[in-house]
DNA sequence: GCACCTTTGAAGTTT
DNA sequence: AAACTTCAAAGGTGC
């Protein structure tokens, strides 16, 4: 199953990249409004890349069936040409193969429909012709591909990724009105220099990790030449010589080094805020940042989809393989460094170990955790580094209810004026409880596989792990609620004696329902007294069941336990979930009350319960 | 800047 | 084994 998610996820973002590349290189822009052929032909694309990416990446044949749906695809070009360009097994071949078919719907498209000439702005027409062989923006000096010794091996999805991130981070190449981001180049030719083949040319890591990855960038003549200078400068001073590496590779050679610097740089706000593009106006360019490991910075406040479910694992998943990537370039780094400077430690070169969450909220956060601590190793080298080196934190797997919570507080905070996380979680809360068995099971499933991920990710790791890791707030917390006399004792009363054994409860825990007062002039039960409040805990209090059929009326007062100030409307209501018995008389003996329900702020709502959806009863 | 609040559930610790 | 504690998220609030 996994695995099969994690496929799903290459296909998925792989073709993502290759649409947007395809875009780049044909140098049109992202309309919605074009003609459906132009949409059409970039879904073919896409499908092209998700085809590529299978038979790349897989090294099962069978997985190809599953990467496109061919039936649905009724472009008989398409298919003809994907079957003539047979089975693509590098990148170079992925994108010549997208070059045809863009060589093709640009005549068809653009061409005949007398599409603008400015929206080809330095494009040069003719390239898309050579569709045999057409130059690659990774390998702009490379006409063509003829022996095999001259192919890059594909990356996996992940570097595709991490490289489409690189490019769409660079601030300079965004453009402001929701475009696209573009190559100043985006047809290169000959005249390319050596410089820009390096600038544009990825990285090969060699995913054998087993292996020493092949640093290709290091084999760039003029790059040893800085890292031997570099090398020559540096010998003298030893604990520098790492970074001097690092900073020469990432200043002037190589797009994916410096992404992977970037990782290791401490993110400042502004960085950060530079790469939020959220409100740049452009959904679908945001959505394909929303998935990079890089950019993901910042949570959408829309509900989960199935789509973004498998989103969050996919970027869990990607992030594993990001970090499995970091650490074959980290080791490849030292390793030459080590061949090149003389070196036999990679001290300067910390493997970062993400945090399991990389939510967006949380993720700068914990970046900065992280690299606040990279940053002090780095300052300190000369410090024994290893009693200073702090296990990085990984968070516990969110719970079914967590999740939940996760997905309906926007929804809730929309809908209430309340923006304080207590109330909304009263709310939520009570809400959970209201929910079927049905729409419960979906995120207990949700929060079992959280869990069996988070166990695959991180074998060792201990829920134990974590503990004190704010203890100065759970002590504090812990010293009050034993002197808590309130709600608190009451659910321990009754988690300590059960229901079953009321009568050895403590008498500020004793159900007393005698409290509740009579009903008034609209056939209402309306509760008058504090001590129930006290008596039957917050979350049991609105919808105590009389027989009326009518509406439980609360006082605030009653409702709060806590410190829920926010509570601001004089009465709660909530739907009476027994039968009545007829006479307008509430009936106090054998009444069911619902746990969680109404109370405290949850108010502010004005909420109604719904009266069918009584999911646990707690017999009085 | 950090703890608190508030919810449920999972997992760890204590009794 | 049951009871109890801690920590996951979230963001306003208060110190």
């Amino acid at each position: 199953m996994l695995d099969k998610v994690k496929q799903l996820c290459n296909q998925w973002s792989t073709a993502e990249l290759f649409y947007h590349r395809s875009i780049q290189r044909l140098g049109v822009h992202s309309d919605k409004s074009s003609s459906k052929t132009s949409i059409y032909s970039i879904m073919a694309l896409a499908a092209i890349a998700l085809t590529g990416e299978c038979l790349i990446t897989s090294k099962n044949s069978h997985i190809k069936s599953d990467c496109v749906d061919w039936e649905k695809n009724d472009n008989k070009i398409d298919q003809q040409l994907i079957t003539n360009v047979g089975k693509p097994k590098t990148l170079a071949e992925v994108e010549n193969i997208i070059l045809q078919f863009a060589s093709t719907v640009y005549e068809q498209q653009y061409c005949c429909d007398n599409y603008s000439s400015s929206n080809l702005k330095g494009i040069d027409k003719s390239e898309f012709k050579k569709s045999s062989s057409p130059s690659c923006i990774w390998h702009p000096n490379a006409k063509s591909y003829g022996t095999p010794n001259e192919l890059e091996q594909c990356s996996t999805a992940a570097e595709i990724i991490l490289e489409f991130a690189s490019l769409t981070s660079s601030a300079a190449l965004i453009n402001m009105h929701g475009n696209l981001p573009k190559y100043s180049n985006v047809v290169l030719d000959d005249s390319a220099t050596v410089q820009d083949s390096i600038i544009r040319s990825p990285a090969v890591l060699n995913n054998n990790y087993n292996q020493l990855p092949d640093v290709s960038f290091v084999k760039d003549s003029k790059l040893i030449d800085q890292v031997l200078t570099t090398s020559a400068i540096s010998t003298s001073n030893r604990d520098n010589s790492i970074d001097t590496f690092s900073r020469n590779l990432e200043i002037s050679q190589n797009r994916r080094k410096s992404k992977f610097a970037r990782r290791i740089e401490i993110p400042t706000l502004e960085s950060s805020k530079s790469n939020n593009l959220k409100n740049r106006g452009d959904e679908k360019y945001f959505h394909s940042l929303k998935i990079s490991p890089i950019m993901n910075f910042e949570e959408t406040a829309s509900p989960i989809s199935k789509v973004d479910s498998v989103s969050a694992i996919h970027e869990r998943v990607i992030n594993n393989i990001f970090k499995s990537q970091l650490n074959a370039f980290t080791n490849a780094a030292c390793t030459k460094s080590d061949t090149i400077v003389g070196l036999s430690e990679c001290e300067s070169l910390p493997i970062l170990d993400a945090p399991y969450d990389l939510t967006i909220g949380t993720k700068l956060k914990n970046m900065n955790l992280e690299t606040k601590n990279t940053s002090s190793i780095q300052t300190n080298d000369t410090k024994d580094i290893s009693n200073d080196k702090k296990k990085p934190h990984i968070k516990k797997p969110l719970n079914a209810f967590m999740l939940y919570m996760k997905e309906m507080r926007a929804k809730v905070v929309a809908e209430c004026t309340l923006k304080e996380s207590a109330a909304i979680n009263q709310i939520l809360g009570r809400r959970w409880h209201e929910l079927s068995r049905e729409e419960q099971s979906k995120y207990y499933e949700k929060a079992r596989q959280e869990r069996q991920l988070h166990m695959e990710l991180y074998p060792g790791w201990s829920a134990r792990d974590n503990y004190g890791y704010v203890s100065k707030k759970k002590k504090r917390k812990k010293d009050r609620s034993t002197t808590d006399s309130g709600g608190n004792n009451m659910k321990k009363c009754r988690a300590r004696f059960g229901l079953d054994q009321q009568n050895q409860w403590c008498k500020p825990c004793s159900p007393n329902l005698s409290v509740i007062s009579t009903v008034n002039n609209n056939g209402n039960v309306v509760i008058n007294s504090n001590a129930a409040a006290n008596t039957i805990g917050v979350s049991m209090l609105a919808p105590i069941v009389s027989g009326i059929g009518g509406t439980v009326m609360l006082p605030n007062s009653s409702s709060s336990s806590s410190s829920s100030s926010s509570t601001s409307s004089s009465h709660t209501h909530a739907h009476l979930m027994a039968s009545s018995n007829g006479n307008g008389v509430a009936s106090l003996n054998g009444i069911s009350v619902t746990a969680g329900g109404g109370g405290g702020a949850a108010s502010a709502c004005s909420q109604q319960l719904s009266p069918q959806a009584p999911p646990t009863y707690v017999n009085l």
